[in-house]
DNA sequence: ATGAACCTTCAACCATGGTTTAAGGTCAAG
DNA sequence: CTTGACCTTAAACCATGGTTGAAGGTTCAT
């Protein structure tokens, strides 16, 4: 698979996948006769993964250390506690998200006890 | 209260403080009559919502919409409705990472059992 | 054999979220 | 009346996570 079609399987740009290649986020790709990368498949799921963890505030280094190992399925002992460690840190960002999630209720809560907009009480 | 002692209080530096003021994510502070800027001690509660939102990933721009009109108390019809939205945010801000936890879940469980390294034989 | 649509590298640029530095004013204690 | 700890502003600097642009090579259809 060429780059511009895996830009186009997972929604990221071209120059977005280089540079994650460049940041050591993927593993070099292999290259054809002409110099294009070309991509298996399973790249589309690395980047995926890659999405996520970043939209849950992981940084590029830190997904690094993790995917690397994933895709490259090298020997790399390393692997579980690494992935165990972001398992922890996952679950104190629920936690974090709960504790905010419950401040914002009864935030909202407050605001429409204390002094209600005529607009939300038309909304009724 | 001074900038400094705000700062002990948050664990954030004066720098960031002052940062956030001219960002918008503070109103501006009241003055002494030697120009510094005196907080009254809610501002505590704001600052750590301001880091507590940050860390989910919210950024600044989009704290700054809901705090302002938290800390000001005004009338701001529009703090609900703002209030709201985040909600949803955290929420499937939530849904995420529970998908993410899921799927590190069962990257564990594989790796464990397709490739235990002896360390983790050992482990047990 | 020419144009469109790909691909390559490399360097410059951008926004975000700050920190650091420089140059100076304030204030309390000794 | 000076020393040290505080405060002020403004501008420069930094890392992160990319995008954009220039200059050029490839592939394919017409």
């Amino acid at each position: 698979m060429r780059i511009g079609d895996l830009a186009r399987k997972t929604g990221l740009s071209t120059s977005r996948i280089r540079f994650y290649e460049g940041r050591g986020l993927l593993p070099p790709a292999e290259r054809g006769g002409n110099g294009y990368r070309d991509y298996p498949d399973a790249t589309v799921g690395t980047l995926t993964f890659i999405e996520q963890a970043q939209a849950l505030g992981f940084s590029l280094r830190e997904i690094q250390s993790a995917t690397f190992s994933i895709e490259g399925g090298v020997a790399s002992e390393s692997i579980v506690p690494t992935l165990e460690r972001k398992l922890r840190d996952v679950e104190a960002h629920i936690a974090a998200s709960l504790r905010l999630w419950t401040q914002l209720k009864a935030l909202i809560a407050e605001q429409k006890l204390c002094c209600p907009p005529e607009d939300a009480v038309a909304d009724r």
